[in-house]
DNA sequence: TCCTCCTGTTCCGCCAGACGGAACAACGTT
DNA sequence: AACGTTGTTCCGTCTGGCGGAACAGGAGGA
């Protein structure tokens, strides 16, 4: 299974997942490899063009080439290109912040994001991760997947002490989420999103829509106002694609 | 260095790169690598997570790891962390389609992109490159490029028969461009580019931003506005982060 | 100033493991 | 039914990745 293929990819995670260029000693001691191992798989990212080292410190940074790779995928995922002239719209209409998300193993990603342009505290950003139940779009698509039991499961054991998450709790609000269309949570206290499935084949969601805001500004009435659009959104966006 | 880890990092390239999902086949060929390598290098992609296999039709397709590691590589690049609030500060203000670009070998990369609500012809996307020389924002680039010439004559040679263009005429051009502090182009019959250059250190310019839209919208009036906020923006920008 | 502990880098012998030709099973087309 | 594909598997050869050890250079401390 080819073992440098591994490396080298774990490598170039590392490179591009951290917050500053880093050294090469800290790279092989966190993935517990051998310097001379790291050195000469960096060596080769860099002639390829996915890493390059800078001149004083001789840290290594990641490249563009990798995001280049990445946006191709993106652009080319089915759930993105149908739901993007949506997301404008929503958007548009609303003036609030929009995002797509999609379930990835027990987390939801999110795809894409148009900010309001009345800033809140940054919180998500597109290509990041959240714990599914703890998002409205994670909500909103596990109130149709099957094994979402599971799912739930995972991520309680996972944020075990973080926060009091009950789980038989989480599912009977699912049952809710399924019913009614649509979930809503509210993960600060100034914060509060609403989520729709997009609805794919066989009874699953293949993502959802979401639209947050200060809680000062989405009062009761404009809370209806955004669900009812997000609701109509997913409705035309799954009969303008068929089948996804 | 590392054979495996460049014929994987290509692989992944082209099944990352194309329109639909690939057959082994095709990648073999095109890559002129045996199947059997192939085969293999796909197989601990997929392990690894950064490509899947259609149930059915037995085609590979990209997952979106490899967009998540590129957003982290993205988003901590510092010339974009800089420019994005200008971004939106100067679409909230014109209305027009925005955009950032970096220089990336010959070309011109787009790293991010806020389109107008009323769109044109869907040109380029973010993450997607052009040749320097022939969009607004490399032009401005290029003013201030020590090796400039070199990166022309490159281009020229590469699209030797596509159109007229004229290294020499183009070096006189950037003077000007250099002198008034920003570029524009016409590069469809209806569609109009103004850029000006973010400046770094050495003088030499990290970046530019630029404002497009169709001809018919934006006149010599608005032109003249646009390129007046484009400045005024690039200006505090560097200001901004002094040192970039 | 010398010593120590880092760093990134280079060298090289060993042998794991990547390589690739060939053969395979499963479809689709002629 | 014969042929052209496809993706996949097998296996012998030997390349090329592996990693311990040694190196050069710099930072910090005594």
């Amino acid at each position: 299974m080819d073992k440098s293929v591994a490396r080298a990819l774990s490598i170039l995670e590392a490179v591009a997942g951290a917050h500053a260029p880093v050294r090469l000693s800290d790279v092989a001691q966190s993935l517990a490899l051998q310097k001379s191992t790291v050195h000469r798989i960096l060596r080769t990212l860099v002639s390829l063009g996915y890493v390059d080292q800078e001149p004083v410190t001789d840290r290594y940074r990641p490249t563009l080439k990798a995001w280049e790779i990445g946006m191709g995928a993106l652009t080319h995922h089915p759930v993105r290109r149908a739901a993007a002239p949506f997301l404008n719209e929503l958007h548009a209409a609303t003036g609030e912040t929009v995002s797509l998300t999609v379930l990835s193993g027990d987390d939801v990603l999110y795809l894409e994001k148009i900010v309001s342009p009345r800033p809140m505290s940054f919180s998500t950003r597109a290509g990041s991760r959240t714990p599914a139940p703890l998002a409205a779009g994670g909500q909103a698509i596990l109130a149709h997947e099957p094994d979402a039991a599971a799912i739930v499961e995972r991520v309680a054991a996972r944020l075990l002490n973080r926060r009091d998450f009950d789980p038989d709790a989480f599912m009977r609000e699912l049952a809710d989420v399924r019913r009614r269309g649509y979930a809503i949570s509210r993960p600060e206290p100034d914060v509060v999103a609403v989520a729709a499935p997009i609805m794919g084949q066989g009874g699953r969601a293949a993502g959802a829509l979401t639209i947050s805001g200060p809680a000062s500004r989405l009062d009761d009435a404009r809370l209806i106002d955004a669900v009812a659009a997000l609701r109509q959104a997913c409705a035309r966006l799954v009969e303008t694609v068929g089948q996804i």
